[in-house]
DNA sequence: GAAGAAGCGGAGCACTGCTCCGGAATAGTA
DNA sequence: TACTATTCCGGAGCAGTGCTCCGCTTCTTC
């Protein structure tokens, strides 16, 4: 446990991840953080020291993101048949990559790079996924050949191409119905 | 057409095509426009007279790509069995998104703005591949509620993500049979 | 060769991510 | 409550970005 925060410190850090959740809403990852910073009246010193960089206040807005996937996950294992459970959790995971565009991109940074803290709740929930993935393969619902990350490829891949033009983000569930029936074995 | 360019025109023009070209495969399309100048040995503003703007330029380096791939569809279409045919398209248009990272963005772009001059390659080139696809529906090889838009939002997305990441790109060609055969009608 | 037009280059503007540090606010102590 | 020591704040500043503007050079044409 890192040591308390002097208050007003405290109450700047979470203006701070309020105005930064808003704002990442409205215009995607790639926010300008001095926005964010004067949205918050804040100088940007204060941004900076709470989140050395951009990636890091990312991590602080999707890292629970991360994790109630992950314990989605297990609530759907234990409540469905394999292959229902699957399909319901990348729909979940799917419309999680929605929320922040571009999400995908730092998602797939966190494959490569270990050393955020991001990269632990990322871990978990790609665990609790490829975890839904292997019953519904070892039930025959769907194809031994995928792994978790392909799982994760396919899905950010499709979701993140979908939210960038009005007109694919309508076929959204269609798209992602494509690939869902794609993974199924053949019987 | 537009009159002729002065001879020194010219020269520069292609320069910048070069330049850009290489830099652009080096970097991406969100390469530095003052730095491909430079490499041009040609200042800011001869740049931007012959590409008004960071679109335009990319537009002449992928206008060719899309005509060829529209050319490609049409041997293909001739040559080999419908299911095939579309198939070998599809990794085509797939290792062409990935020649430019970014392109996928581009790509997207031009579905809703119909006054770049892109536009008119991309929707050639989108339905020379809806063509492929309407016969190997026709023939029985892919399932029917599939439209050439999911074809381009499906392999953009997929082989895009796949360029984000080392650790993805290996298995680019995997998600893409994925994908390619969840597309396949079921027997 | 000279006049005219066409094209060139880079200084400059407003923006970006990010750093640095003098000064202000807070927490602990007397 | 008053004082100090530490923690924290704000925004000026740096190097980069995309893009514009305009005085000057180079080419073309006669």
């Amino acid at each position: 446990m890192t040591r308390a925060l002097r208050a007003d410190a405290q109450r700047n850090r979470e203006r701070i991840l309020d105005v930064a959740a808003a704002v990442v809403a409205e215009e995607g990852t790639q926010a300008s953080l001095r926005d964010i910073a004067r949205r918050a009246e804040v100088g940007m010193g204060t941004l900076y020291r709470h989140f050395a960089t951009r990636e890091e206040l990312l991590e602080a807005l999707l890292g629970g993101r991360f994790d109630r996937l992950a314990d989605r996950a297990e609530v759907l294992r234990d409540a469905r048949p394999p292959g229902e459970a699957l399909a319901a959790w990348l729909r979940e995971f799917a419309s999680g990559v929605a929320v922040y565009r571009g999400l995908a991109a730092s998602l797939v940074a966190t494959l490569e790079d270990d050393t955020t803290s991001l990269h632990a709740s990322c871990a978990r929930m790609r665990a609790a996924g490829a975890d839904l993935l292997r019953r519904a393969q070892e039930s025959g619902d769907v194809r031994p050949d995928v792994d978790g990350t392909d799982l994760f490829a396919l899905f950010s891949g499709v979701a993140s191409i979908a939210d960038t033009a009005p007109s694919l983000a309508a076929r959204r569930d269609h798209l992602l119905e494509l690939v869902m029936d794609g993974l199924a074995a053949r019987r």
